[in-house]
DNA sequence: CAGCCTCGAGTTCC
DNA sequence: CTCGAGGCTG
């Protein structure tokens, strides 16, 4: 069908433009005929006939092509390939249990949580985990109208593509409600993986590692043609977004999944208790091997989905789940050498480089020892662990990948120990830098004392100014950081929004090498002024202060609104900030003899002292109070943000950089909802939901919930037997209401 | 004051 | 993903 087109080289440039559409269109509706209706409307040599010419005429006028040309979707690189898509109903992670009786533990926070005495019928489901990638399909009035990927489980990438090749995703579904999310796992079969690594060697291609990364790895093509060839399996076990409800047990929830044309895992049963879930578990591990897919445990879930709703979610886990794993894979190899790396905080972290080894289908070559503890055979209480071996460079260890993804060491064989090998002596000097390197007292690790004279703490915290929660400055990574800062162009934050002023034309000439040249170099200024503007909270969070994470700066943002109130009061509360760390230090100094002679209220003589010594005026003390009151902020968090604030260098660092910003201030909470905002009290007898549920549901509402009464508190729930505290918020003139308004009001909003 | 929960920090490999 | 530690709750 190429036939009569000109040759590549003879075209003009007017007729390669007029040539192109309808070659882009033709590949486009070949692309969509192949995997939506399943029966390609030209042949494979003409279609790649087709996308050749297009990419000769692309090689020979790149003005040309379109950046969502059919070219670019082929075997490239990844990332923007995939649109983003946020899920409607967050994909959360489940808890992990190892133990049996983990397992039981599980049981009993549920049973506890809902007010279930131990021998209260409840029902779980237990199923098979397949190890693959989960997938979220969403259904439309019956059609599926996208698949989603987890991603960080509030984002994931649109596969609908790939995803309409898999024979087990049904394109319709009949008797649907209106929106359906239908949510599984994608896998690949032993026999299929076995076939197509077979099939890549003899191509010459790479073979994948085990068959959840050929699992990914095929999901994630940017050509759905290859999607389609590989063979990839859908088991249905959850849902996200719904219209409707979808069933009233997680076991009919499933059953509705098998009649809508879905798969279901075969060895999903019903279970009355954590006994028989561990009968199950059992059951499953034995037929692990002769299943055909790759199954990494069981999954445990409260059958009743009324039950689920009261459970609810923590963070990032439901409370009506657990998976229970099966245990890791191991393997042994030589541990060659151990070597000591420094972190943002000045962490001295010790690394195992080991003679690669293949574990549980991936080459591990590096597997962290924590600390100096954990190479001497000791848990932070000092108590054994490895049965107290020790681990010396030479040794053969035992490796495993914890959570299947980071390698640690599980044992050492001491009757392969090399002759004449000693101890590990661990670095009291830091490596990178040759400053002492300190263990505080009851601190697991040590930590080199250079700060910012040391390269490594400097680099690792420029990283962490530009990492993704921080300033998340693209084309400036890790790697590019590294590099600025070893040709000394940035040595600190400030320097980073200096850059195309006082290195701008030096970077734009640097053609090629790094990979700079001017559209790149272009592109990072453009970046860095875009960051120019920066929300409060993220520009705390990129300090790099220690314990100030993302969440703590989130609450630090909120608490003071703007950046120059901030360090105003930080200012202003540092004599009591001193005389905290003073009196901390006294209690220590006193707490032996103190022990000694039971007397308790030594230390609290001590600790007074040593602030009275110290003449702290009355607004220092109450601004310390304010920040240490904060909810989330305790006096570690405090003295940290007081120190780093107060230390002349790193204050005049953090001028430097806030002078080239614009802040933005923390959005004002959304006060929506009656409660959101309140600070409630329960009290009393609650018959219709636990403490825990209603403190969960509560604080779902955006409402704080407090142990006892006192001014700051806006609203009691007083159930039967309420005592005291109903009195007291009686005193106070405070609302108290019965459980049925707390219901119609958690209910209502 | 002890036990739970959440957050912070560090780490590996693709 | 895990461990340790900080902060809050009962």
């Amino acid at each position: 069908m190429t036939d009569e087109k000109p040759a590549i080289e003879e075209l003009t440039h007017a007729q390669a433009a007029a040539e192109l559409p309808a070659l882009v269109a033709g590949i486009e509706a070949a692309n969509t005929a192949y995997h939506t209706l399943d029966a390609p409307e030209i042949s494979d040599a003409d279609y790649d006939a087709l996308k050749n010419r297009l990419r000769a005429i692309e090689a020979r006028f790149p003005d040309l092509a379109r950046p969502d040309s059919p070219t670019q979707k082929v075997g490239g690189a990844v990332a923007e390939g995939f649109g983003k898509i946020t899920h409607a109903v967050p994909m959360l992670s489940l808890e992990n249990g190892f133990t049996d009786d983990d397992i039981r533990d599980f049981d009993g926070r549920v049973r506890n949580y809902l007010g279930l005495g131990p021998e209260a019928p409840l029902t779980y489901t237990a199923e098979p985990k397949i190890d693959g990638l989960s997938l979220a399909l969403l259904y439309e009035k019956g059609v599926l109208i996208q698949a989603a990927t987890r991603g960080d489980g509030e984002v994931g990438e649109n596969v609908t593509e790939n995803a309409r090749t898999i024979k087990d995703i049904p394109q319709r579904l009949e008797n649907a409600p209106d929106v359906l999310e239908v949510r599984g796992e994608v896998y690949m079969s032993h026999a299929d993986f076995e076939a197509l690594n077979a099939r890549q060697e003899a191509a010459g291609e790479k073979t994948f590692a085990n068959p959840r990364n050929a699992a990914a790895g095929s999901l994630r093509q940017l050509d759905a043609r290859i999607t389609a060839a590989r063979s990839l399996h859908f088991f249905a076990y959850a849902w996200g977004a719904h219209s409707e409800p979808v069933a009233e047990t997680q076991s009919a929830a499933m059953e509705r999944f098998r009649a809508l044309g879905f798969t279901v895992n075969p060895l999903t049963v019903l279970c009355d208790g954590p006994e028989a879930m561990l009968a199950h578990y059992r059951a499953i591990e034995a037929q692990r091997a002769t299943l055909g897919y790759d199954i990494d445990g069981v999954v445990y879930k409260v059958n009743d989905l009324a039950l689920q709703r009261r459970l609810g979610y923590r963070s990032t886990t439901p409370r009506w789940a657990i998976a229970h794993k099966f245990p890791a894979q191991t393997a042994w190899t030589r541990l060659e050498k151990i070597e000591i790396q420094v972190g943002r905080t000045g962490a001295l972290s010790p690394v195992a480089r080991l003679t690669p080894v293949t574990v549980g289908g991936v080459v591990v070559s590096n597997a962290t020892l924590h600390n100096e503890d954990y190479i001497a055979g000791r848990n932070s209480f000092g108590e054994e662990i490895r049965g107290g071996k020790d681990i010396r460079e030479g040794d053969w260890v035992q490796v495993y990948r914890a959570g299947d993804v980071i390698p640690k060491v599980a044992d050492v064989d001491l009757s392969r120990r090399p002759e004449g090998a000693a101890r590990y002596v661990f670095p009291e000097i830091c490596p990178e830098c040759g400053s002492p390197a300190i263990r505080e007292e009851g601190d697991a690790v040590r930590r080199c004392t250079g700060g910012l004279i040391c390269p490594a703490q400097a680099i690792e915290k420029l990283r962490h100014f530009v990492s993704r929660g921080a300033f998340d400055i693209e084309g400036l990574g890790a790697k590019q950081i590294e590099a600025f800062y070893r040709d000394g162009w940035i040595r600190e934050p400030a320097d980073i929004f200096a850059l195309e002023e006082r290195y701008g034309s030096g970077l734009r000439q640097l053609k090629n090498r790094d990979g700079w040249g001017e559209k790149s170099a272009q592109n990072l200024f453009d970046a860095i002024r875009e960051r120019r503007r920066i929300p409060l909270d993220r520009l705390i969070f990129a300090l790099g202060i220690r314990h100030c994470g993302e969440a703590a700066a989130k609450d630090v943002a909120q608490h003071y609104g703007r950046w120059e109130a901030m360090a105003e009061a930080l200012d202003r509360a540092r004599p009591a900030a001193l005389a905290q760390r003073a009196a901390d230090a006294a209690e220590e100094a006193e707490r032996a003899t103190a022990q000694a002679e039971g007397r308790r209220a030594r230390i609290t003589e001590a600790r007074n002292a040593a602030i009275a010594a110290l003449d702290v005026p009355d607004d220092a003390t109450t601004a310390w109070a304010d920040l240490v009151a904060t909810d989330g902020i305790g006096p570690v968090l405090a003295l940290s943000l007081s120190d780093a604030f107060a230390n002349p260098e790193e204050r005049l660092a953090i001028d430097r950089l806030v002078a080239q910003l614009t802040i933005l201030p923390p959005p004002a909470k959304a006060a929506s909802g009656a409660i959101a905002g309140k600070t409630l009290v329960f009290t009393g007898t609650l018959e219709k939901m636990t403490r825990a549920e209603a403190k969960a549901r509560a604080e779902a509402l955006g409402a704080k919930v407090a142990g006892s009464v006192s001014a700051k508190t806006d609203l009691v729930i007083a159930g039967p037997g309420a005592g005291s505290k109903a009195a007291k918020a009686a005193e106070l003139g405070i609302e108290v209401i019965d459980e049925d308004a707390w219901l119609a009001l958690a209910q209502g909003t």
